[in-house]
DNA sequence: ATATTCCCCTGGAAGC
DNA sequence: TGCTTCCAGGGGAATA
């Protein structure tokens, strides 16, 4: 569920959160996929300060005033909340930071395809070495039609499957990725290498403008979403095209269709995107 | 190198 | 009501 606006929302709530503040221990749980050394993170954290929360394409880091940092991904149903230290755990809970004034972060992911671990930030507001491989930031200003366009060249692989390469552009998912594509006016089946550059200046402003005002919503919650206090998004009752399976286009009026494309659902309208 | 398919999990919704 | 099937926003590995 998380796509970067989902994700964008938590980081603002954690920063808010969790800045000045410091972690006393580590605890896992258990029942992740990337096993968790709490041992190891206690001695690297304990008693360190939080600097900030940041996001890199769907991902968080939590600074501490040394080297060592939390990643996390939230993958599908990932999700952090605050409690008090006391109050038992919550089912799926997955990994326990005790704070020192006697709340607790807890991280929670009941598909556990997300994970939290303890990186290395080697040079001051640098990131960790393993979101190096990450694309360019779609809110930042090197993401342009003309940076997709070259991109894109010789390319045979969906539109729609191109936005979401982290590779290429990070923090696009399944929903964003259906609801710009609808916007600019292009079917998300073509072939990236087809698009020409006037296409693809229309895709690249509508996937920040949807990006922007999902932000502004605080994100989708289709399912599972929450925010790091419980809230739900408000973007989810503006979505135009994504889950309209057997609804009408807004625009025209049209049945809106449905294909598979990398594996994924993708809901577009056989009139409005050509 | 690029494109496609499969898989990791659990839970909620829809179908029978 | 209860059982079965399908589906899910992410990402990475394996396969053509």
């Amino acid at each position: 569920m998380p796509e970067l606006p989902e994700v964008e929302t938590v980081v603002r709530a954690l920063n808010a959160a969790l800045l000045g503040r410091s972690i006393a221990k580590a605890v896992f749980l258990g029942k992740v996929r990337v096993p968790f050394d709490a041992t190891e993170a206690t001695r690297a954290l304990r008693g360190r300060s939080i600097t900030g929360v940041r996001r890199r394409a769907k991902y968080i880091v939590v600074d501490f005033d040394c080297d060592a940092a939390l990643l996390a991904h939230l993958g599908m149903t990932g999700f952090f909340h605050i409690e008090s230290a006391s109050s038992p755990y919550e089912k799926h809970d997955r990994i326990a930071f005790l704070l020192t004034d006697g709340e607790e972060l807890r991280y929670a992911d009941a598909r556990r395809f997300g994970f939290v671990r303890l990186a290395r930030v080697s040079e001051p507001a640098g990131w960790p070495g393993e979101l190096s491989f990450l694309g360019v930031e779609p809110l930042g200003r090197s993401f342009t039609g003309n940076y997709l366009h070259e991109r894109a060249k010789g390319r045979k692989t969906p539109v729609k499957v191109f936005i979401m390469d982290q590779e290429i552009v990070v923090g696009v998912g399944n929903i964003y990725a259906s609801e710009a594509l609808f916007a600019a006016g292009v079917d998300p089946r073509r072939p990236a290498g087809s698009l020409t550059p006037g296409e693809w200046k229309r895709i690249a402003a509508e996937i920040k403008g949807v990006l922007r005002y999902a932000i502004k919503m605080g994100g989708s919650t289709i399912k599972n979403y929450r925010a790091v206090d419980g809230t739900e998004g408000a973007f989810q009752r503006v979505l135009k095209i994504y889950g309209k399976k057997a609804g009408t286009c807004p625009v025209c009026g049209a049945g809106v269709e449905t294909v598979r494309l990398g594996g994924r659902s993708t809901f577009f309208c056989p009139s409005c995107q050509a």
